[in-house]
DNA sequence: AGCACGCCGACT
DNA sequence: GTCGGCGTGCTC
């Protein structure tokens, strides 16, 4: 019988930065259940109690102070494993945040009811691989070389055996999907495990179907995408059995325990969806590139386009490029026409051809009917009399509403002229699926965006009109794909518009069936090539190349430091010692950078900084904030100083 | 965070 | 003489 262990290191579960670091404890004799991994109840300052996971256990104490009793153990299930323990500290400490930030993004809450369930499971055996054909190998040899490969997936669907339909059996899905299924499939082929993070649930049911009939169901584990935490914890304690299992689920998979990892697989790493929005702000692919050095497992990024991120990491020779299948289809650029309000001529003929036989996507870049309205008297923008939001029309005829707030204005007025009448301006989803209702009297048309959300559509002819991001797959894809709105979605401000839009086309445009016509207008110089050409690669590394040049992200990395004045310049000067850092600002920062900060009350400063700094960096900002969270400081009082690395928000405007 | 410890002004 | 201001330090 084990002797329990007589110490337990602890991390508390605490935003401090002050915290941030180990706690040791006594196990108080007959106590049991004091593990690597477990759960604890722990006294932290008197008698105050604070939940923790215990890193490590001990005979021999290292702390020489009182020590205090481990109060309890919460949980039997040893959640945090070594691996990931070793990951969120590198996380963290590159980030210049805390330890226990990174695991409450990685461990789910517990469920007591699943965990039940879980502890009193039968393990059977896994059933044997399904078969596979000859053929259908994808980069053979990528996991067991641990290859470290960036991505660029061709467009199509793929109809592969999905026991889950009840019609016929079958589904239709990306071949991104059957492709990355394939590659996970040599990692469990091989006895590991395989993580596959996707930006969101409509990516990862894809990914499940495809996986399914690669490596069946038992061997898929899903960390659900929609936060519903039952389910994340049911698919989370799956991953602790340690099966050679692929884990599929959105940024916070990338945490997923897995202690034989043979593959990490990042989808659309370019998806601004994979930017963590909780402190300490860790984007997914920087998490996956920091577990990938640990744990020298294979890395995949991937995408219909290559983002500049990944682009990056070619050029210094750190990923391979690899180019994976061929969709054969027409891209038309297409000028909008003079008025620019109407689908333009050569989408209408794209259009009329195919949706004699085939579904036909229209994507837009708003929902709703107006997603403008201007007071028709002098012009000028309609906005919320309670919140100044904009006002939007939903549908034809209906009560304005506040895009922001939701209020409705059933009696507005303008606030500068008092006239009544409003205009519309620009048209959203439901709005250009009327009008093409009309254009094309008997073809059924479908709206398919945030409120009217659409995972499939069948092969039947039809329109369907979608906003980005909400396209639903085609049996069989798409006859035609019009991405109209292609001046708005260019026509916003920011550092990672081009590379956005050209992201979006290439999703909506990988829809397409072989030999589909693709209609881009209103789009403009490089991010047409982009789009019309078969590769998104020179885009991104001509994007790379004007990245340098400015000394943008991602060609350097970023501080973002806002905070009290003084706070900010010490942080400024202690951040000076470094050769190749320089610093825009401190300027006044907008309302609200952080919660419930007035306007000009708080300064911001942007440090730029090589990566080879990014140690420094972080040890110095953490060193700064630690300095000021010891200071004083009024309650309800914003934090005086936040400091946040590879922040992309300050660049949205630029 | 939240609380105890510690050294300087206006009160009984 | 002391009650209490909040600057400083600490949490096993």
């Amino acid at each position: 019988m084990a002797v329990a262990p007589r110490y337990a290191r602890v991390v508390v579960d605490s935003r401090l930065p002050q915290l941030d670091r180990l706690f040791e404890y006594r196990v108080p004799p007959g106590m049991t259940g004091v593990e690597p991994g477990v759960r604890v109840r722990v006294p932290l300052r008197g008698d105050r109690m604070t939940a923790g996971w215990v890193v490590e256990t001990t005979d021999a104490r290292a702390w020489e102070g009182e020590v205090a009793d481990v109060e309890k153990v919460i949980s039997p299930v040893p959640v945090l494993q070594p691996e990931v323990w070793a990951l969120a500290r590198a996380v963290a400490d590159r980030a210049a945040g805390g330890a226990a930030d990174v695991l409450r993004v990685a461990i789910p809450g517990r469920q007591a009811r699943v965990e039940k369930q879980w502890l009193a499971r039968e393990r059977d055996p896994l059933p044997a691989l399904p078969e596979v054909a000859e053929g259908d190998a994808v980069l053979p040899g990528l996991v067991e070389a641990r290859r470290r490969v960036a991505i660029e997936c061709a467009g199509g669907v793929a109809e592969v055996a999905d026991a889950s339909d009840a019609d016929d059996g079958t589904a239709w899905v990306g071949r991104w999907a059957v492709a990355l299924a394939a590659i996970a499939r040599q990692a469990v082929e091989r006895g590991e495990q395989a993580i596959i993070v996707v930006p969101d649930h409509r990516d990862q049911r894809q990914l499940r179907i495809a996986l399914t009939a690669a490596i069946g169901a038992e061997r898929v584990v899903e960390l659900d995408a929609r936060q519903k935490n039952p389910e994340r914890y049911r698919g989370f304690l799956r991953c602790l059995d340690g099966d050679p299992v692929a884990i599929i689920g959105p940024r916070s998979a990338v945490y997923a325990p897995a202690a034989n990892l043979g593959l990490l697989a990042i989808w659309e790493d370019g998806d601004p969806l994979l930017s963590e929005p909780l402190a300490p702000w860790v984007h997914a692919r920087d998490a996956a590139l920091v577990r990938q050095s640990q744990s020298g497992c294979a890395l995949v990024l991937a995408g219909h386009a290559r983002s500049s991120d990944a682009e990056r990491l070619v050029e210094l020779d750190f990923l391979e490029h690899e180019r994976l299948g061929a969709h054969r289809v027409r891209v038309l650029p297409s000028a909008l026409t003079d008025d620019g309000r109407r689908v333009p001529a050569a989408a209408f003929r794209a259009a009329k051809e195919s949706v004699a036989t085939r579904p036909v996507l229209v994507q837009v870049a708003r929902p709703g009917h107006a997603p403008g309205l201007r007071c028709g008297d002098c012009g000028a923008r309609a906005r919320c009399t309670s919140c100044a939001g904009p006002l939007t029309r939903r549908t034809r005829g209906a009560v304005p509403a506040c895009r922001l707030c939701g209020r409705l204005a059933a009696a507005w007025h303008c606030q500068s002229c008092q006239g009544t009448t409003l205009t519309e301006v620009g048209r959203g989803s439901t709005r250009i699926a009327e009008e093409l209702g009309r254009a094309f009297p008997g073809v059924p048309v479908m709206v398919a965006d945030g409120e009217h959300e659409r995972l499939t559509v069948d092969a039947k002819p039809r329109l369907v009109v979608a906003t980005r991001g909400a396209e639903p797959i085609a049996d069989g894809g798409y006859g035609a794909v019009l991405l109209l709105d292609g001046d708005t979605l260019l026509a916003r401000e920011g550092l990672r518009v081009a590379e956005e839009a050209v992201r979006q086309w290439a999703t909506a445009r990988a829809l397409a069936a072989d030999g589909a016509t693709i209609v881009l207008t209103g789009a403009g110089g490089a991010t047409v090539t982009a789009i019309t050409g078969d590769t998104t690669v020179p885009f991104a590394k001509a994007e790379l190349a004007e990245r340098r040049s400015l000394r943008f992200p991602p060609a350097v990395r970023t501080a973002s430091v806002v905070g009290h004045p003084d706070a900010v310049a010490e942080a400024i000067e202690a951040l000076g010692v470094l050769e190749h850092l320089d610093v825009l600002g401190p300027v006044p920062a907008p309302a609200d950078v952080v919660k419930g900060s007035r306007e000009g009350e708080l300064e911001r400063a942007i440090a730029r900084f090589a990566y080879a700094d990014g140690a420094r960096v972080a040890g110095i900002a953490r060193g700064r904030v630690l300095a000021a969270a010891a200071r004083p400081r009024k309650p309800g009082a914003p934090p005086r100083l936040r400091i946040r690395l590879d922040d992309p928000e300050p660049f949205d405007g630029l």
